[in-house]
Order: C-alpha cells, then sequence, then structure tokens
DNA sequence: CTTGTAACGTTACAGAGCGTCGCACATCGG
DNA sequence: CCGATGTGCGACGCTCTGTAACGTTACAAG
C-alpha cells in the first residue's frame, strides 16, 4: 500500500521473481532456487527488505518465515509502466505507445491484438472486483 | 546508441526534462529553469554524467555548450518501458496491459482509442523513416 | 533443567550511484 | 599581461545494495 515504487537491484528482483513464480516459500527454498550460491543470512536479509519494500509479506509457521508476493507480478508491472509514463510523458500513455511502434518494439497489428485479449481476459475473469 | 538504460536520479531527470522541453540550452539556461537554485558546477557535473550516459550530447558554439537531447523522450520512455516489460514479463506486454487494466490505471475503451491513435499518428507522420 | 540445533534479527562493511561543490585551467576582450 | 567567463576534474557525504558474521530465541531430546 505504498505509493512509492523503490525499484529493486538485480538479486531483489531475482528473488523476487522466484517468490512469484513458486507460490509461498520459505527462504531455504528460496536459496536453493538462486542462480548463485549464497549464505542463508544473505537471502534473508534480502526477504526482509523486499519486506520492507511492501513487496513481499510472511507468515509464520512454527518457526519458520514462510514468504508469498504482496502483489501480483503484472500489477507491479504495470505501476512501474505507469511510473515512467508520469515521469516522462506526463501521463500519456499514448506517447510512449507511440514511441514503441516507432522504435519497431511493437507495431499496429500487435497493439491491436493487445486490445483485444485485454478486453477478453478482463471479461473471461467475470465481474469479479475485488 | 547504448542499449543500457541506467535510470536517471530526480535531478537528472529534472534537467533531461528541461533539454526535452526547450531546444539545446547551456548549462546557465538549464540552471534558471531548475525548481532548486545551484551552482553552475553543479549543473555543470550533472550534464556531464548524462552526456556520459548517453541522454545528452553537446556541440560548441564559442566557448559555450550547448546541449542537447541525443534521443527523444518518447523513444526513451519507450525504451524504459520495453525495459520493465522484460524484467517482471518476460517481455509480455499483454500481461503489463492486462494488469494496468486490472489496476484500473487504464480502460479497454482508452486502450482501443490509443491503438487508433497510434495508427494514425504513424500513417500521419508518413512513410518517413529515418 | 540443560543443551544442541535450527530459525530469526541485528549490525556491519565495502562498493556504486547521485547530489553538490570548490578549484585549478583555458581562453577571449582589452 | 589581466581579469572575466566558461570548462573539466576530483571530492565529500549519503543512501542503496550485495554479502555475511554473529548474537538470540525457541523447541526437542536427554
Amino acid at each position: 500500500m505504498d505509493d512509492r515504487m523503490p525499484d529493486l537491484g538485480d538479486l531483489e528482483h531475482e528473488v523476487m521473481q522466484i517468490v512469484w513464480a513458486h507460490g509461498p516459500v520459505t527462504a531455504e527454498v528460496v536459496r536453493e532456487r538462486l542462480s548463485r550460491r549464497l549464505k542463508e543470512s544473505t537471502v534473508r536479509t534480502v526477504l526482509r527488505r523486499l519486506e520492507e519494500k511492501g513487496y513481499a509479506r510472511h507468515t509464520v509457521d512454527g518457526r519458520t518465515y514462510v514468504y508469498h508476493a504482496a502483489e501480483a507480478r503484472a500489477r507491479v508491472a504495470a505501476k512501474a509502466v505507469q511510473r515512467i509514463v508520469d515521469w516522462f510523458c506526463n501521463g500519456s500513455m499514448e506517447e510512449v505507445l507511440v514511441g514503441m511502434v516507432d522504435n519497431a518494439m511493437l507495431d499496429q497489428q500487435q497493439l491491436r491484438a493487445l486490445a483485444d485479449q485485454v478486453a477478453k481476459a478482463k471479461k473471461a475473469r467475470g465481474v469479479k472486483k475485488e
């Protein structure tokens, strides 16, 4: 519920990806999944910072902390994008999209297809609003 | 032509906005436009770092440096967005857009309208490719 | 109750990035 | 040759991030 979106370091990002990919996880599991082999304390420190930043939360199971994402990956990504758009183009999403088309990162057909897919996805999930 | 997009600090960002908004500018002009009042050397240092990062370039007029943006604002924003999308969603723009709709940052109509506007903008500017 | 063990939190430290300058150096007009 | 003006370089302090050693607490077995 923080309106800040501080940016994640490389390791923090990798950890979050693991948390998002595999449901709730313990520090030990995260450690095993990581590319580089780090000490437990390192992993725990990162997890704690991630929690402080509002990206993750934890529940207690016995004396073990189980971490889970505070927000869906897509949601975080969306916020990040929103932030970029506001920062650079005063909130004009259009300008950014034009830039992407210009940069050949995206073409009109893809964009239109996306619009359709999004509409479909929304409907598919029903009016189930939180 | 750097494929890196290091992120800009707050001050660096503010300076870039000025460079983008008002055409080519001198350090002095930038200084005047800035919200906080800083020393000339500070502004010059920022401008230099911005140039090192590939965001700006300079030409010499007499013994005065004139700075101008290396890339259009929209282009930089687009790259930033692309980076976010790759980082969080393995390049799935759709997932991000869905996230935005979900977050009520954007609705389907707006998205569809954007697709149209983009198409129009592209055509309007003609096939004038660089 | 004592102690081994597993989980946790705290504190730390080095390196990078950024905001901020002071200062020494070059150059142009006189 | 002298100052005014404009530049680059080097620096300092702060915060963030990666990385980890160490101290603490709680539960289980003796």
